[in-house]
DNA sequence: CCTACCGATCGGTAGG
DNA sequence: CCTACCGATCGGTAGG
């Protein structure tokens, strides 16, 4: 990343990327990988210790991406419910930034061995913990509901965002912020407390 | 399923499916499906014409599945909120009915062959015009907010009741019908014209 | 980065 | 439903 040219590494992850969210990490081979990139099977060692290295490399990187997203969020002072919407906007733009990466971190997280795997279960603990964390100062604050589950609101948040890799499509007439908004508003008025007009019974 | 024994088919479906969704499709092997039932690799044969039948018969019994549950909402006679709630009632129970052949059904469709693919992308095309269809009568009859996009409410919808094969675990305490009608609470109050007042409980 | 190769395992079949 | 086997392909290595 610091030259401007990517360095055979960097275009291996990328292919594999790539391939791993097309087809799958066990349906593409390593042939398939170097065929891609114009070299034979074998040569691909020379770059990298083996496949599962490729899988844990890009699933690190799509998580460090949703952490720096994410938990730089936390100091910035901001009323929760503009925090949660600023929230999903990083949230969805990393997933419209990295397409392959997410789908493979969604999809292929359970083929990691065992040490990765935990890392990557206890990172969406952590995921998991800061909206809920989130939504639950702003029900202390009086900015949502005081009937709300944090739990449950948290699942709501995170069901919208993440399920984005899956019908987002990167250059399409929504960008990742007018996607973020337009959830971020039907999601907001209906955790919102209720404090003009509408009335309570 | 006519009988109270399931029959060894079924008994290799079902064992396909909890197999397919722990470890994914090509990462089960016909061997590890085999000694699951006790029995050898190659008499699996016997009953299933090869590894693909398995995929694709779980996949449709899946879409079948929510095709039952959503489909016949369509001439209920009831109020576009209710029937969205009603539906995202139905869909939730579907996924938490299934957990297996849920996660199969979104992680290993692209896998099928061609042909198989081909339905499975038409099936979602019609479940999110089912959705898109129930929003836009709801705007259409005022029920729903006027400026309400009905492609991205359905979207938001679909990520909530689509997410949960992700996360929800049967015999936890909440139900499926508590899941459905928490998210529903959250989401109809963000949907919703605000002529009227929230109207449960 | 290539050629040539390794043992292991794959889905599937033949014959009983 | 089993035993024994098939060709194909897998991830990875040795030696250059």
């Amino acid at each position: 990343m610091t030259d401007s040219v990517k360095s055979r590494r960097e275009q291996i992850l990328d292919s594999a990327s790539r391939l791993f969210s097309e087809r799958g990490y066990h349906a593409t081979s390593m042939r398939d990988l170097a065929s891609e990139l114009g070299m034979q099977g074998g040569s691909l060692y020379a770059h990298i210790s083996g496949k599962e290295e490729l899988l844990v490399e890009i699933v690190n990187r799509a998580s460090r991406q949703f952490d720096a997203a994410l938990f730089t969020l936390r100091d910035v002072p901001l009323p929760p419910d503009e925090k949660l919407r600023e929230a999903m906007r990083r949230h969805i733009q990393v997933v419209a930034d990295n397409m392959d990466s997410a789908t493979v971190f969604f999809h292929e997280w359970k083929h990691l061995s065992p040490v990765a795997y935990g890392r990557v279960t206890g990172w969406r603990d952590s995921i998991d913990a800061f909206y809920r964390e989130l939504i639950a100062e702003g029900i202390d604050t009086g900015t949502f509901r005081p009937d709300l589950d944090p739990k449950s609101a948290a699942y709501l948040v995170l069901s919208a965002v993440n399920w984005a890799y899956t019908w987002y499509r990167p250059g399409g007439p929504l960008g990742p912020r007018d996607v973020a908004d337009t959830f971020a508003d039907m999601l907001l008025r209906g955790l919102k407390a209720e404090t003009t007009g509408a009335r309570r019974e």
